[in-house]
DNA sequence: TGTACATCAGTGAACGCGCGTTCACTGATGTAC
DNA sequence: TGTACATCAGTGAACGCGCGTTCACTGATGTAC
Protein backbone atom coordinates (compact mmCIF):
# COMPACT_ATOMS: atom_id res chain seq x y z
CA UNK A 1 0.00 0.00 0.00
CA UNK A 2 1.88 3.15 -1.28
CA UNK A 3 0.72 6.96 0.13
CA UNK A 4 0.42 7.87 -3.67
CA UNK A 5 -3.60 9.05 -4.02
CA UNK A 6 -5.40 7.43 -7.28
CA UNK A 7 -4.58 10.90 -9.08
CA UNK A 8 -1.36 10.53 -8.04
CA UNK A 9 -0.70 7.16 -9.27
CA UNK A 10 0.85 6.87 -13.14
CA UNK A 11 0.47 3.29 -13.48
CA UNK A 12 -2.07 0.81 -13.26
CA UNK A 13 -4.67 3.62 -13.04
CA UNK A 14 -7.62 1.26 -12.57
CA UNK A 15 -10.10 3.28 -14.11
CA UNK A 16 -8.58 5.34 -17.21
CA UNK A 17 -11.45 4.54 -19.51
CA UNK A 18 -13.89 6.03 -17.65
CA UNK A 19 -11.34 8.74 -16.67
CA UNK A 20 -11.13 9.63 -20.05
CA UNK A 21 -15.10 9.63 -21.11
CA UNK A 22 -15.21 12.10 -17.95
CA UNK A 23 -12.12 14.42 -19.04
CA UNK A 24 -13.74 14.86 -22.72
CA UNK A 25 -17.15 15.49 -21.21
CA UNK A 26 -15.66 18.44 -19.12
CA UNK A 27 -14.05 19.75 -22.03
CA UNK A 28 -17.15 19.56 -23.94
CA UNK A 29 -17.97 22.49 -21.59
CA UNK A 30 -14.71 24.81 -24.06
CA UNK A 31 -15.16 23.21 -27.18
CA UNK A 32 -17.58 21.48 -29.56
CA UNK A 33 -16.21 17.91 -30.31
CA UNK A 34 -15.06 18.42 -33.14
CA UNK A 35 -12.36 20.42 -32.08
CA UNK A 36 -11.66 17.94 -29.31
CA UNK A 37 -8.23 15.96 -30.04
CA UNK A 38 -7.28 12.44 -28.64
CA UNK A 39 -4.32 13.96 -26.90
CA UNK A 40 -5.85 16.91 -25.65
CA UNK A 41 -8.45 14.22 -23.84
CA UNK A 42 -5.32 12.35 -22.45
CA UNK A 43 -3.49 15.67 -21.66
CA UNK A 44 -6.76 16.42 -19.05
CA UNK A 45 -6.66 13.00 -18.31
CA UNK A 46 -3.13 13.34 -17.06
CA UNK A 47 -1.81 10.40 -19.25
CA UNK A 48 0.27 10.28 -21.91
CA UNK A 49 -1.24 10.69 -25.84
CA UNK A 50 -0.89 7.16 -26.15
CA UNK A 51 -2.44 5.55 -23.13
CA UNK A 52 -5.90 6.00 -24.90
CA UNK A 53 -5.57 3.34 -27.27
CA UNK A 54 -5.77 1.01 -24.49
CA UNK A 55 -9.19 1.41 -23.95
CA UNK A 56 -10.37 2.41 -27.95
CA UNK A 57 -9.49 1.30 -31.29
CA UNK A 58 -9.07 5.70 -32.46
CA UNK A 59 -10.59 9.33 -31.81
CA UNK A 60 -13.88 8.16 -33.50
CA UNK A 61 -14.36 5.56 -30.94
CA UNK A 62 -13.46 7.28 -28.15
CA UNK A 63 -15.71 10.44 -29.00
CA UNK A 64 -18.80 7.62 -30.21
CA UNK A 65 -18.33 6.71 -26.07
CA UNK A 66 -18.16 10.01 -25.10
CA UNK A 67 -21.11 10.66 -27.41
CA UNK A 68 -22.91 7.63 -25.26
CA UNK A 69 -21.97 9.13 -22.36
CA UNK A 70 -23.67 12.42 -22.78
CA UNK A 71 -26.79 11.08 -24.33
CA UNK A 72 -26.65 9.00 -20.99
CA UNK A 73 -26.83 11.99 -18.48
CA UNK A 74 -29.45 13.84 -21.81
CA UNK A 75 -31.70 10.93 -20.29
CA UNK A 76 -31.17 10.94 -17.11
CA UNK A 77 -32.44 14.85 -16.78
CA UNK A 78 -35.37 14.11 -18.44
CA UNK A 79 -36.20 11.55 -16.37
CA UNK A 80 -36.12 13.02 -13.28
CA UNK A 81 -37.91 16.24 -14.24
CA UNK A 82 -40.81 14.13 -15.84
CA UNK A 83 -40.90 11.82 -12.52
CA UNK A 84 -40.90 15.02 -10.17
CA UNK A 85 -44.16 16.10 -12.30
CA UNK A 86 -47.90 14.78 -12.11
CA UNK A 87 -50.52 15.85 -14.16
CA UNK A 88 -49.81 14.99 -17.77
CA UNK A 89 -49.54 18.76 -19.37
CA UNK A 90 -47.17 19.47 -17.07
CA UNK A 91 -44.63 15.92 -17.57
CA UNK A 92 -44.86 16.94 -21.01
CA UNK A 93 -43.61 20.50 -20.18
CA UNK A 94 -41.03 19.38 -17.27
CA UNK A 95 -39.44 16.97 -20.59
CA UNK A 96 -39.05 19.83 -22.67
CA UNK A 97 -38.06 22.05 -19.99
CA UNK A 98 -35.51 19.37 -19.37
CA UNK A 99 -34.33 18.37 -22.57
CA UNK A 100 -34.02 22.11 -23.71
CA UNK A 101 -32.36 23.15 -20.13
CA UNK A 102 -29.59 20.43 -21.22
CA UNK A 103 -28.75 21.55 -24.02
CA UNK A 104 -28.87 24.96 -22.63
CA UNK A 105 -26.34 23.68 -20.41
CA UNK A 106 -24.04 21.80 -22.20
CA UNK A 107 -24.39 22.68 -25.93
CA UNK A 108 -21.60 20.79 -26.85
CA UNK A 109 -22.82 17.59 -24.93
CA UNK A 110 -26.20 18.13 -26.69
CA UNK A 111 -24.79 18.79 -29.92
CA UNK A 112 -22.57 15.56 -29.67
CA UNK A 113 -26.00 13.24 -28.87
CA UNK A 114 -27.31 14.33 -32.40
CA UNK A 115 -23.89 14.30 -34.20
CA UNK A 116 -25.64 12.51 -37.38
CA UNK A 117 -21.99 11.83 -38.82
CA UNK A 118 -20.88 10.20 -35.71
CA UNK A 119 -23.62 8.38 -34.46
CA UNK A 120 -25.75 7.44 -37.27
CA UNK A 121 -28.89 7.00 -35.68
CA UNK A 122 -29.92 4.06 -37.82
CA UNK A 123 -27.27 2.33 -36.79
CA UNK A 124 -26.71 3.08 -32.60
CA UNK A 125 -23.78 0.96 -31.12
CA UNK A 126 -24.92 -1.40 -28.40
CA UNK A 127 -24.53 0.55 -25.66
CA UNK A 128 -26.98 3.55 -26.83
CA UNK A 129 -29.77 1.62 -28.60
CA UNK A 130 -31.34 1.02 -25.30
CA UNK A 131 -30.92 4.49 -24.40
CA UNK A 132 -32.52 5.77 -27.60
CA UNK A 133 -35.09 3.89 -27.05
CA UNK A 134 -35.72 4.58 -23.61
CA UNK A 135 -35.56 8.54 -24.27
CA UNK A 136 -38.20 7.71 -27.42
CA UNK A 137 -40.35 5.69 -25.22
CA UNK A 138 -40.48 8.77 -22.35
CA UNK A 139 -41.81 11.03 -24.96
CA UNK A 140 -44.16 8.82 -26.72
CA UNK A 141 -45.58 8.64 -23.29
CA UNK A 142 -45.64 12.04 -22.49
CA UNK A 143 -47.52 12.73 -25.37
CA UNK A 144 -50.25 9.98 -25.87
CA UNK A 145 -50.75 10.47 -21.53
CA UNK A 146 -52.40 13.85 -23.24
CA UNK A 147 -54.68 12.61 -25.51
CA UNK A 148 -57.87 10.59 -25.30
CA UNK A 149 -57.13 6.84 -25.10
CA UNK A 150 -60.36 6.08 -26.31
CA UNK A 151 -60.14 7.91 -30.07
CA UNK A 152 -58.92 6.30 -32.63
CA UNK A 153 -55.80 4.80 -32.69
CA UNK A 154 -54.71 7.95 -34.16
CA UNK A 155 -52.72 7.71 -36.94
CA UNK A 156 -52.00 11.72 -37.09
CA UNK A 157 -50.41 10.63 -33.36
CA UNK A 158 -47.14 10.09 -34.89
CA UNK A 159 -46.88 13.52 -36.57
CA UNK A 160 -48.09 15.46 -33.63
CA UNK A 161 -45.41 13.44 -31.95
CA UNK A 162 -42.85 14.15 -34.23
CA UNK A 163 -44.26 18.19 -34.08
CA UNK A 164 -43.96 18.47 -30.55
CA UNK A 165 -40.22 17.04 -30.22
CA UNK A 166 -39.31 19.57 -33.46
CA UNK A 167 -40.95 21.87 -31.28
CA UNK A 168 -38.79 21.31 -28.14
CA UNK A 169 -35.42 20.17 -30.17
CA UNK A 170 -36.19 23.32 -32.31
CA UNK A 171 -36.09 25.29 -29.45
CA UNK A 172 -33.16 23.88 -28.11
CA UNK A 173 -31.25 24.92 -31.11
CA UNK A 174 -32.63 28.33 -31.05
CA UNK A 175 -31.62 28.87 -27.59
CA UNK A 176 -28.30 27.27 -27.95
CA UNK A 177 -27.48 29.59 -31.19
CA UNK A 178 -28.15 32.40 -28.88
CA UNK A 179 -31.70 33.24 -30.97
CA UNK A 180 -34.35 32.93 -27.85
CA UNK A 181 -33.20 33.27 -24.29
CA UNK A 182 -33.78 30.18 -22.14
CA UNK A 183 -36.54 32.26 -20.21
CA UNK A 184 -38.09 32.13 -23.50
CA UNK A 185 -38.63 28.63 -23.79
CA UNK A 186 -42.26 27.57 -20.98
CA UNK A 187 -43.93 30.63 -22.85
CA UNK A 188 -43.50 29.71 -26.19
CA UNK A 189 -44.11 26.25 -24.91
CA UNK A 190 -47.35 26.98 -23.21
CA UNK A 191 -48.45 29.12 -26.22
CA UNK A 192 -48.65 25.64 -28.56
CA UNK A 193 -49.63 23.46 -25.21
CA UNK A 194 -52.28 25.89 -23.57
CA UNK A 195 -54.59 26.31 -26.42
CA UNK A 196 -56.19 23.50 -26.58
CA UNK A 197 -54.13 21.67 -29.32
CA UNK A 198 -53.39 18.76 -27.49
CA UNK A 199 -56.55 17.74 -25.63
CA UNK A 200 -59.43 18.58 -28.37
CA UNK A 201 -62.01 15.14 -27.45
CA UNK B 1 -7.25 39.03 -76.53
CA UNK B 2 -5.98 35.50 -75.78
CA UNK B 3 -8.12 32.06 -77.09
CA UNK B 4 -7.98 30.90 -73.48
CA UNK B 5 -11.09 30.92 -71.60
CA UNK B 6 -12.10 32.30 -67.80
CA UNK B 7 -11.38 28.92 -66.62
CA UNK B 8 -8.17 28.38 -68.36
CA UNK B 9 -6.46 32.02 -67.02
CA UNK B 10 -3.82 31.43 -64.27
CA UNK B 11 -3.98 35.49 -63.61
CA UNK B 12 -6.18 38.11 -63.18
CA UNK B 13 -9.32 35.90 -62.88
CA UNK B 14 -11.09 39.31 -62.23
CA UNK B 15 -13.90 36.88 -59.90
CA UNK B 16 -11.98 35.10 -57.73
CA UNK B 17 -13.74 36.26 -54.62
CA UNK B 18 -16.96 34.94 -55.67
CA UNK B 19 -15.34 32.08 -57.57
CA UNK B 20 -13.99 30.96 -53.76
CA UNK B 21 -17.31 31.61 -52.11
CA UNK B 22 -19.15 29.30 -54.72
CA UNK B 23 -16.37 26.77 -54.58
CA UNK B 24 -16.80 26.69 -50.37
CA UNK B 25 -20.68 26.20 -51.30
CA UNK B 26 -20.27 23.44 -53.30
CA UNK B 27 -17.60 21.41 -51.09
CA UNK B 28 -20.24 21.91 -48.41
CA UNK B 29 -22.04 19.40 -50.27
CA UNK B 30 -19.51 16.86 -49.20
CA UNK B 31 -18.52 18.43 -46.04
CA UNK B 32 -19.21 20.43 -42.76
CA UNK B 33 -17.64 24.00 -42.72
CA UNK B 34 -15.38 22.75 -39.84
CA UNK B 35 -13.63 20.47 -41.72
CA UNK B 36 -13.38 23.02 -44.67
CA UNK B 37 -9.93 24.43 -44.91
CA UNK B 38 -8.92 27.23 -46.97
CA UNK B 39 -6.06 25.14 -48.84
CA UNK B 40 -8.94 23.09 -50.02
CA UNK B 41 -11.43 26.06 -51.00
CA UNK B 42 -8.47 27.04 -53.22
CA UNK B 43 -7.76 23.91 -54.71
CA UNK B 44 -11.36 23.51 -55.69
CA UNK B 45 -11.50 26.82 -57.27
CA UNK B 46 -8.04 26.31 -59.22
CA UNK B 47 -5.83 28.55 -57.61
CA UNK B 48 -3.25 28.51 -54.91
CA UNK B 49 -3.13 27.53 -51.64
CA UNK B 50 -1.87 31.77 -51.34
CA UNK B 51 -4.49 33.36 -53.57
CA UNK B 52 -7.61 33.52 -51.08
CA UNK B 53 -5.19 35.86 -49.31
CA UNK B 54 -5.92 38.26 -51.19
CA UNK B 55 -9.49 38.69 -50.77
CA UNK B 56 -10.05 37.20 -47.04
CA UNK B 57 -7.94 37.75 -44.35
CA UNK B 58 -8.20 34.76 -42.84
CA UNK B 59 -9.71 31.62 -42.82
CA UNK B 60 -12.66 32.38 -40.20
CA UNK B 61 -13.35 35.77 -42.51
CA UNK B 62 -13.95 33.56 -45.56
CA UNK B 63 -15.93 30.87 -44.05
CA UNK B 64 -17.81 34.04 -42.69
CA UNK B 65 -18.69 35.29 -46.28
CA UNK B 66 -19.79 31.56 -47.02
CA UNK B 67 -22.23 31.59 -44.35
CA UNK B 68 -23.50 34.74 -45.76
CA UNK B 69 -23.90 33.51 -49.30
CA UNK B 70 -25.72 30.60 -47.50
CA UNK B 71 -28.07 32.81 -45.67
CA UNK B 72 -28.75 34.37 -48.99
CA UNK B 73 -29.60 30.94 -50.60
CA UNK B 74 -31.80 30.34 -47.85
CA UNK B 75 -33.78 33.21 -47.30
CA UNK B 76 -34.31 33.06 -51.36
CA UNK B 77 -35.62 29.61 -50.81
CA UNK B 78 -37.99 30.70 -48.23
CA UNK B 79 -39.19 33.78 -50.52
CA UNK B 80 -39.82 32.24 -53.55
CA UNK B 81 -42.04 29.09 -51.24
CA UNK B 82 -44.14 31.93 -49.35
CA UNK B 83 -44.68 34.18 -52.95
CA UNK B 84 -45.94 30.89 -54.75
CA UNK B 85 -48.57 30.64 -51.53
CA UNK B 86 -51.72 32.84 -51.19
CA UNK B 87 -53.83 31.77 -48.52
CA UNK B 88 -51.92 32.69 -45.16
CA UNK B 89 -51.70 29.11 -43.47
CA UNK B 90 -50.66 27.73 -46.93
CA UNK B 91 -47.71 30.57 -47.19
CA UNK B 92 -46.52 29.52 -43.73
CA UNK B 93 -46.61 25.63 -44.78
CA UNK B 94 -45.10 26.80 -47.56
CA UNK B 95 -42.30 28.61 -45.40
CA UNK B 96 -42.13 25.81 -43.38
CA UNK B 97 -41.31 23.13 -46.07
CA UNK B 98 -38.86 25.41 -47.92
CA UNK B 99 -37.22 25.91 -44.26
CA UNK B 100 -36.56 22.30 -43.86
CA UNK B 101 -36.24 21.53 -47.44
CA UNK B 102 -32.78 23.80 -47.79
CA UNK B 103 -31.51 21.95 -44.51
CA UNK B 104 -32.76 18.51 -46.06
CA UNK B 105 -30.93 19.79 -49.24
CA UNK B 106 -28.19 21.60 -48.03
CA UNK B 107 -27.32 20.21 -44.36
CA UNK B 108 -24.17 21.77 -44.13
CA UNK B 109 -24.99 25.45 -45.93
CA UNK B 110 -27.90 25.53 -43.16
CA UNK B 111 -25.87 24.68 -40.09
CA UNK B 112 -23.48 26.98 -41.08
CA UNK B 113 -25.79 30.02 -41.21
CA UNK B 114 -26.92 29.14 -37.69
CA UNK B 115 -23.13 28.64 -36.95
CA UNK B 116 -23.08 30.61 -33.22
CA UNK B 117 -19.24 29.89 -33.10
CA UNK B 118 -18.69 31.66 -36.24
CA UNK B 119 -21.73 34.12 -36.56
CA UNK B 120 -22.75 35.50 -33.68
CA UNK B 121 -26.60 36.14 -33.77
CA UNK B 122 -26.03 39.24 -31.44
CA UNK B 123 -23.42 40.54 -33.84
CA UNK B 124 -24.16 40.15 -37.12
CA UNK B 125 -21.69 41.36 -40.05
CA UNK B 126 -22.82 44.47 -42.46
CA UNK B 127 -23.83 41.58 -45.35
CA UNK B 128 -25.80 39.24 -43.40
CA UNK B 129 -27.30 41.93 -40.99
CA UNK B 130 -30.42 43.10 -43.69
CA UNK B 131 -30.91 39.29 -44.67
CA UNK B 132 -31.39 38.34 -41.32
CA UNK B 133 -34.03 41.07 -40.91
CA UNK B 134 -35.37 40.45 -43.71
CA UNK B 135 -36.34 36.60 -42.62
CA UNK B 136 -37.53 37.21 -39.19
CA UNK B 137 -40.02 39.89 -41.05
CA UNK B 138 -41.05 36.90 -43.09
CA UNK B 139 -41.45 34.59 -40.51
CA UNK B 140 -43.24 37.34 -38.72
CA UNK B 141 -45.25 38.46 -41.33
CA UNK B 142 -46.65 34.56 -42.33
CA UNK B 143 -47.32 34.29 -37.78
CA UNK B 144 -49.06 37.44 -37.75
CA UNK B 145 -51.27 36.84 -41.04
CA UNK B 146 -52.93 33.78 -39.55
CA UNK B 147 -54.07 35.68 -36.26
CA UNK B 148 -56.92 38.16 -36.06
CA UNK B 149 -55.88 41.89 -36.63
CA UNK B 150 -58.44 43.28 -34.41
CA UNK B 151 -57.34 41.44 -31.30
CA UNK B 152 -55.13 42.52 -28.83
CA UNK B 153 -51.34 43.46 -29.49
CA UNK B 154 -50.85 40.07 -28.13
CA UNK B 155 -48.18 39.91 -25.97
CA UNK B 156 -48.41 36.12 -27.06
CA UNK B 157 -47.76 36.61 -30.28
CA UNK B 158 -44.01 36.40 -29.48
CA UNK B 159 -44.36 33.39 -27.87
CA UNK B 160 -46.36 31.23 -30.52
CA UNK B 161 -43.63 33.16 -33.22
CA UNK B 162 -40.63 31.49 -31.41
CA UNK B 163 -42.82 28.15 -30.87
CA UNK B 164 -43.70 27.72 -34.16
CA UNK B 165 -39.83 29.08 -35.54
CA UNK B 166 -38.86 26.59 -33.19
CA UNK B 167 -41.06 24.04 -34.40
CA UNK B 168 -39.69 24.31 -37.64
CA UNK B 169 -35.76 24.81 -37.02
CA UNK B 170 -36.81 21.36 -35.06
CA UNK B 171 -38.11 19.40 -37.93
CA UNK B 172 -35.46 20.37 -40.20
CA UNK B 173 -32.41 19.08 -37.58
CA UNK B 174 -34.65 16.12 -37.14
CA UNK B 175 -35.03 15.22 -40.92
CA UNK B 176 -30.78 16.50 -41.09
CA UNK B 177 -30.11 14.10 -38.58
CA UNK B 178 -32.08 11.06 -40.28
CA UNK B 179 -34.76 10.94 -37.33
CA UNK B 180 -37.71 11.98 -39.44
CA UNK B 181 -38.24 11.58 -43.26
CA UNK B 182 -38.76 14.35 -45.11
CA UNK B 183 -42.19 13.18 -45.94
CA UNK B 184 -42.89 13.22 -42.47
CA UNK B 185 -42.88 16.86 -42.06
CA UNK B 186 -45.51 18.36 -44.02
CA UNK B 187 -47.95 15.97 -41.39
CA UNK B 188 -46.31 17.11 -38.69
CA UNK B 189 -46.57 20.91 -39.32
CA UNK B 190 -50.40 19.72 -40.59
CA UNK B 191 -51.12 18.39 -36.74
CA UNK B 192 -49.80 21.58 -35.29
CA UNK B 193 -51.33 24.29 -37.44
CA UNK B 194 -54.71 21.80 -39.06
CA UNK B 195 -56.04 21.88 -35.43
CA UNK B 196 -57.50 25.83 -34.61
CA UNK B 197 -53.83 26.15 -33.08
CA UNK B 198 -53.60 29.42 -34.86
CA UNK B 199 -56.91 30.98 -35.53
CA UNK B 200 -59.07 30.53 -32.45
CA UNK B 201 -61.00 34.54 -31.57
C1' DT C 1 6.98 -13.45 5.67
C1' DG C 2 9.99 -13.02 1.72
C1' DT C 3 11.26 -13.53 -3.14
C1' DA C 4 11.02 -14.34 -8.14
C1' DC C 5 8.41 -13.46 -11.90
C1' DA C 6 4.70 -12.82 -15.49
C1' DT C 7 1.45 -9.40 -16.78
C1' DC C 8 0.10 -5.45 -19.02
C1' DA C 9 -1.17 -0.35 -18.24
C1' DG C 10 0.97 3.46 -19.41
C1' DT C 11 5.32 5.89 -21.60
C1' DG C 12 7.72 8.78 -24.79
C1' DA C 13 10.12 9.06 -29.08
C1' DA C 14 9.18 8.90 -33.72
C1' DC C 15 6.60 9.00 -38.23
C1' DG C 16 4.23 11.43 -41.87
C1' DC C 17 0.50 14.60 -42.76
C1' DG C 18 -2.21 18.65 -43.91
C1' DC C 19 -2.94 22.73 -42.06
C1' DG C 20 -2.79 28.29 -41.70
C1' DT C 21 -0.01 31.82 -42.72
C1' DT C 22 3.95 34.57 -44.69
C1' DC C 23 6.69 36.44 -48.28
C1' DA C 24 9.56 37.53 -52.07
C1' DC C 25 8.48 36.73 -56.69
C1' DT C 26 6.45 36.83 -61.55
C1' DG C 27 4.10 37.86 -65.38
C1' DA C 28 -0.50 39.28 -67.60
C1' DT C 29 -2.91 43.36 -67.92
C1' DG C 30 -4.20 48.05 -69.20
C1' DT C 31 -2.55 52.74 -69.68
C1' DA C 32 0.25 56.70 -70.96
C1' DC C 33 2.74 58.33 -74.40
C1' DT D 1 -0.25 51.54 -84.23
C1' DG D 2 3.65 50.54 -81.32
C1' DT D 3 6.31 50.68 -77.02
C1' DA D 4 7.59 51.34 -72.16
C1' DC D 5 6.01 50.78 -67.81
C1' DA D 6 3.37 50.59 -63.30
C1' DT D 7 0.06 47.71 -61.12
C1' DC D 8 -1.27 43.95 -58.56
C1' DA D 9 -3.55 39.18 -58.86
C1' DG D 10 -1.86 34.99 -58.28
C1' DT D 11 2.41 31.79 -57.36
C1' DG D 12 5.08 28.45 -54.92
C1' DA D 13 8.51 27.63 -51.50
C1' DA D 14 8.97 27.82 -46.78
C1' DC D 15 7.79 28.10 -41.72
C1' DG D 16 6.19 26.00 -37.48
C1' DC D 17 2.37 23.52 -35.48
C1' DG D 18 -0.58 19.98 -33.52
C1' DC D 19 -2.52 16.13 -34.97
C1' DG D 20 -3.44 10.64 -35.22
C1' DT D 21 -1.17 6.65 -34.95
C1' DT D 22 2.65 3.19 -34.12
C1' DC D 23 5.95 0.81 -31.41
C1' DA D 24 9.53 -0.91 -28.54
C1' DC D 25 9.98 -0.04 -23.84
C1' DT D 26 9.44 0.13 -18.60
C1' DG D 27 8.15 -0.51 -14.23
C1' DA D 28 4.22 -1.06 -10.71
C1' DT D 29 1.30 -4.61 -9.57
C1' DG D 30 -0.40 -9.01 -7.79
C1' DT D 31 0.48 -13.90 -7.60
C1' DA D 32 2.79 -18.31 -7.00
C1' DC D 33 5.85 -20.44 -4.35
Amino acid sequence: MSSSTDSERPYHHGNLRQALLDAAFELLATRPAAQLSLREVARAAGVSHAAPYHYFADRDSLLKAVSTECLRRFLGAQQDAVARATAPRERLLALGLAYVGFAHQQPNAFALVFDAQLCPPGQPNAESAPLIAANEALLRDCVTALRPTDGPPDASGDALGAALWGTVHGLAQLVMGGHLPMDGVAPALRALLGQGTLDRA
